[in-house]
DNA sequence: CATATCAGTTAAATACAGCTTAACTGTCGC
DNA sequence: GCGACAGTTAAGCTGTATTTAACTGATATG
């Protein structure tokens, strides 16, 4: 049990060697000389009474011991230096990187980010578009925005406001298109990224606000919502647009949602950040101007009649 | 990146003073005074360039660096000790652990442990009984019998002799059900320990073997093999007994198996340890008193025809 | 077959990290 | 106000870790 560590130095060397499976390299890679090295693994081997490696001719080769301990002690400064690294990277006020869906990143995001390193031209603003969860330590992400029904729990976490669905469409296409009843005839553009939630928020669900029963089943379907959403952009269809991802288009008129008629989505955004960390210097200033950003949008969801999903009558 | 990693003991004081949240303790536990811990906190927060504790009147909090740090330090340590003394436990010729599951811990190896222990006096034997899949460095163990369908790729790994099960009771209850037919007024007990096989290997597919058509629906149920052999030895009722769990009963005498068909179950015990220690000398030595051992009442399993599940006409 | 080279070891000298003792600061509880 | 407590600081010592330089023994090369 409580045996003590042998010295620390020494197991890291013993880690080098036992990754490069050569002593001049890890001896290379600590910047130290061979000598100092051998001296080290000697010094670990008497330690633990018996050998790590097996010396032979131009190589080594690792014991019974040596394969037990290596993989331990491979993991133990792997997570040293990551968390080391993490540690470091708070000390850094001029690097932000943020994580979305790429969705977001595309249609929201990325359009946006001239507009902010204009603003904060000493911020070093970088994206990763992923929808794994994240672990902000090991992954080197310093804020997420999220979408979905969980929770933050451990997280400093603000939610964004609703997110709703509407049809959105082409100006061109909404001269065809002027009614709910005539979307029955319409090209329809399925999103799956939201296929998840439960209850379901799709296109059956939409016309049932207009006292309709259809069930389409034709359309391009697309498993990301902005690929659905450049669908409609280029005229292919009518998309099912979520307010995260048509604002932007909708307000600068390249989009167009002629029905005044929203689904309120059972998830929403939230801007998520390790505890403690939401007043540094480079999350603060992205997370005002983000909030403001938002705001600026915010008359289109004005325009709706948003109905909660469970208030919308089963036909 | 490559930020070279700060002084090691200085990050092994960390991790004792964020486990403790206190410098005296944590000095304590590394058997130096707290002048030295205090330096040792003090050059790693020069390194970072950031405090890592805040000293409050009697007492330090982490600071949002240290509490980025304090989680990855406390895995590497941890992750470090283990595989330092597992490397250590090599050294140890003389302890031997062994796990195996309940039922098999109950009536094979528990019964037996008296006479190893007279034959390999210097050999100090421990058991563990646990289902659970096991991690021989996390786990301290060295040597697993595992029942089951699995691989065991990256281990060291003998098969034992295939298992059957057959219908087993006291020699008093034999004499009341003397044929295949009359089990049907018996009172069965249930081993739900190998309900996990694909194909199942239960009362219905025993009585296949023997063309009738019968599936029992009242009886003694027992989560654990050991339990419904114990009820079969205090003369409950007839269990379908595996060959591991019976073999000792019916060698003694204690239980008897009136009928000379067996259904081979689809899955095998295996002696598994890690690669490389199958000749350390306790192991090396409990293996072949283990397989000595199983041959001693192979004689057992001659008695019966043994019919491959596959082969049992349905009905 | 001699020779250069490569990988690791050893010896002796040295530098410095890390430890200790001892005295000090500030706070809390009595 | 006093003592106890938690952590800090200073000065000096100890021993670990490192370097230089020479050595071993195996392998490749001309």
């Amino acid at each position: 049990m409580s045996t003590r560590l042998p010295p620390l130095t020494a197991l890291r060397a013993f880690d080098a060697a036992a990754r490069h499976m050569s002593f001049a390299r890890a001896a290379e890679e600590l910047n130290v000389t061979p000598a100092a090295l051998s001296f080290q693994i000697k010094s670990l081997e008497e330690h633990l009474g018996a050998p790590l490696f097996r010396r032979l001719n131009r190589a080594v080769e690792l014991t019974e011991s040596g394969r037990t301990l290596a993989p331990g002690a491979a993991d133990a400064f792997q997570s040293l230096s990551t968390a080391w690294n993490a540690a470091k990277r708070l000390q850094n006020n001029t690097n932000l990187t943020v994580t979305a869906g790429p969705g977001l990143t595309a249609k929201w995001l990325a359009p946006r980010l001239y507009e902010f390193a204009r603003a904060h031209p000493e911020i070093d603003l970088r994206f990763s578009a992923t929808l794994r969860m994240l672990d902000f330590v090991r992954d080197e992400v310093d804020v997420a925005i999220r979408f979905g029904q969980g929770t933050d729990e451990g997280y400093w976490s603000q939610p964004i406001r609703r997110e709703w669905v509407t049809p959105v469409m082409t100006p061109e296409l909404a001269e065809t298109y002027t009614t709910p009843e005539s979307l029955l005839q319409a090209p329809l553009i399925f999103d799956e990224s939201i296929n998840f939630l439960k209850p379901p928020c799709d296109w059956p669900v939409w016309f049932r606000t207009q006292g309709i029963d259809y069930t389409p089943t034709h359309g391009a379907h697309f498993s990301q919502a902005d690929h659905a959403i450049d669908a409609a952009l280029s005229g292919a269809g009518v998309a099912l647009g979520r307010r995260g991802m048509v604002n932007t288009d909708l307000h600068a008129g390249r989009l167009v949602a002629p029905f005044k008629t929203a689904v309120e989505v059972p998830a929403s955004f939230r801007f998520v950040c390790a505890q403690g960390t939401e007043n540094r210097p480079q999350i603060k200033a992205f997370r005002e101007w983000f909030f403001a950003e938002i705001e600026k949008t915010a008359y289109i969801s004005d325009q709706f009649t948003v109905i909660p999903i469970e208030d919308i009558p089963p036909l």
